[in-house]
DNA sequence: CGTCTGTAGACTGTCGACAGTTGACAGACG
DNA sequence: CGTCTGTCAACTGTCGACAGTCTACAGACG
């Protein structure tokens, strides 16, 4: 070991299934990849410049997820999205967000706290600046947050797959603007109700957050609004 | 389409993928394969009589779902267990069937309460004639039933993945015979809150059901207990 | 004309071979 | 002697080719 510790950028080595896989993922999660739009192995691995080998060992994974739907010798199919599939998705996420909030607010560590209302001062700035896009992701880095601080892996892995989708539901929803600044004072009493301890409030409060996005969500769903493939 | 309509067994024709998948997860989570256990790709592709692609499409998933580590160049192990694992094993599966009970409970459907009074029933016989093994097998297929009932799919898939790994658990842990009978009694209560629709009560007492097996297992769990492969 | 059967095309499933990476060990060098 | 540098064997990662399966359509048959 030399004393030559110069931080060097590290070089990322990924197996290709795992640099299809991000990119899958995010062209499915962001909506660019349509519900019901057909994967063909070659044509996909074609336009990745890879062979169908990696790109099905990452297909695999993503049916997994729930993303899309693998049918034996038919092909595989970006998951259509019902009615059905958003409710059991927010009420899945209210359940594992209350665990979290729970384990969070049992501790009650400042630290913890400080990590919270960081989100929710740059939320509160992006949306003073009217910035849609950036509220949204630093939302996002708020619920993950969240289920960080409980400390609980298990708990992140699944939450993982359901913040995915939750996210996929985002992106192909009609939108709904909303108070955009509302959005970011939302999240202030939770992080309030965690910084006392006050585990029951803060409960309560997730549940009414979750609960009141999914069912503006929900209500406005339109079934057909996923056609074909572009 | 004529009027012959004998029933006639289905050939399975499952991609290969699919049949190792479940041999291999069976393998795991009976503890045949136990954890350390270096799974070497070409030695299982030819104990198997198969080639690597569709093993390795296979291995993806199991890796997925928690039960096997790979890393990228080096290969693919059985996943190690450790108290942590199992505490936050227990403590999900705990959350995820609570959520159940809920959603079964606010029901309170008389047929439901028929299905899970049969397994009941069942258990009971098994557990009068010292038949541990089935015991635990109808137990699995009590709180498999319950997630069921609540007719809620994502729940399904998720609880599948939980339930897996808790079977593991069950196949590795140090043998602890307690009352064979009583673990089929700890049920009855359950069934009766979830008859009455006193959905208060079947939580709590599905909660200290999970509780106190979960403790059992992690308090005498040894973690040097799974070393090497065979 | 309606129904069944055969065929063609486009896919997915599987395979065997080759390329790339890793960790361990042996030898060069100070 | 301790450290660094090749080299090697055992794997995993990736590829292109072939086999098997499905759907749709066209033609035979009553």
């Amino acid at each position: 070991m030399t004393e030559n510790s110069a931080v060097l950028p590290h070089i990322e080595n990924k197996p290709l299934r795992e640099r299809v896989l991000d990119v899958l993922r995010d062209a499915i999660v962001s909506g660019e990849l349509k519900p019901g739009q057909q994967l063909v192995e070659v044509e996909f691995a074609a336009r990745l410049g890879i062979s169908r080998a990696p790109l099905r060992e990452a297909l695999q994974i993503l049916s997994r997820e729930g993303l899309v739907e693998t049918v034996p010798y038919r092909g595989t199919v970006v998951r259509q999205l019902t009615k059905t599939d958003i409710e059991e998705l927010y009420s899945l996420r209210s359940v594992l967000e209350t665990f979290a909030v729970q384990r969070v607010a049992a501790r009650a560590n400042p630290e913890d706290v400080t990590r919270l209302r960081q989100c929710f001062d740059e939320m509160l700035a992006a949306a003073e600046a009217g910035d849609l896009k950036t509220v949204n992701r630093i939302d996002r880095r708020f619920h993950d947050t969240l289920i960080e601080l409980s400390g609980h892996s298990l708990l992140g892995v699944t939450w993982s797959t359901v913040s995915m989708r939750v996210r996929q539901v985002m992106a192909l929803r009609n939108e709904r603007n909303t108070d955009i600044r509302q959005i970011a004072y939302n999240h202030l009493p939770i992080i309030e109700a965690i910084e006392q301890g006050d585990e029951a409030r803060a409960v309560r409060l997730i549940q009414e957050h979750v609960a009141s996005s999914g069912d503006l969500v929900a209500e406005n769903w339109d079934e057909s609004q996923n056609g074909d493939e572009s």
